[in-house]
DNA sequence: GCAACTTATTCATGAAACTGAATATATGGG
DNA sequence: CCCATATATTCAGTTTCATGAATAAGTTGC
């Protein structure tokens, strides 16, 4: 019996985990400093939902140094990650979407992941 | 502060709910025996779940005489819609999905609301 | 009105989930 | 080694959620 749909849909049902997976996909990949400051919640809330997201295999995360990177999952079915973009692109003019994005760009001191090199 | 995101992940992460939606996404229109006649579960199990997703506006019901058949809500975003279709469309391969539709297909008796008239 | 059928609701219980607060772990620089 | 920074985990409290069992409510036909 596969439960990966219901685990996505649990995944997307929490308005934290949610923030942090538009995010993502629409930024490509952050750290948890940054992500912290974009949604403006608590550190270790924001780690624990990561967390949560990475053993139910929705995001991947590696370290950089000081800094651990989270990135949606690239092994994740293809419709799983389509679901995912349509509703950050759908989502992304909402808010608080729209001011997450805003502190996120805004935010100084940024570890850089994502600047064009 | 818009909350449609989550509550309808929330609906879609229940896997009582998730048999039925994608039931409903798959054959149109159904009323509560068929469902419960499909998926195998005490009707009161069923009638419950289906209460919830009418609360937040995924489903809509009508009463035909002694029936009440069920439908994905019209009037939800098409992005939602879309997302409920592709779900469905890529699960409804697997279990317990197929054998859903196997017992409904093989139900004696249906009300035959989607019979083609 | 009564019987059969379909659907909804109430109640009590147990499990799961989210949270703040505090604390622990890991890395890098001096 | 010490300190600052970044991230993770534990703990306790509260709330939400799913469930079985029992029951109620609405419809049809007689």
């Amino acid at each position: 019996m596969n439960k990966l749909p219901e685990t996505v849909f649990k995944a997307l049902s929490d308005s934290t985990r949610l923030r942090c997976l538009t995010l993502l996909s629409l930024e490509g990949e952050l750290c948890v400093c940054e992500l912290t400051h974009a949604i403006q919640m608590p550190q270790p809330k924001v780690s624990r939902h990561l967390a949560l997201l990475r053993e139910s295999g929705i995001v991947a995360d590696h370290r950089r140094g000081q800094w651990i990177f989270y990135r949606i999952n690239p092994g994740l079915p293809s419709w799983v990650r389509d679901i995912l973009e349509r509703t950050a692109r759908e989502i992304a003019p909402t808010e608080p979407f729209v001011l997450d994005r805003e502190r996120l760009a805004n935010m100084v001191g940024r570890p850089g992941a994502t600047c064009v090199v």
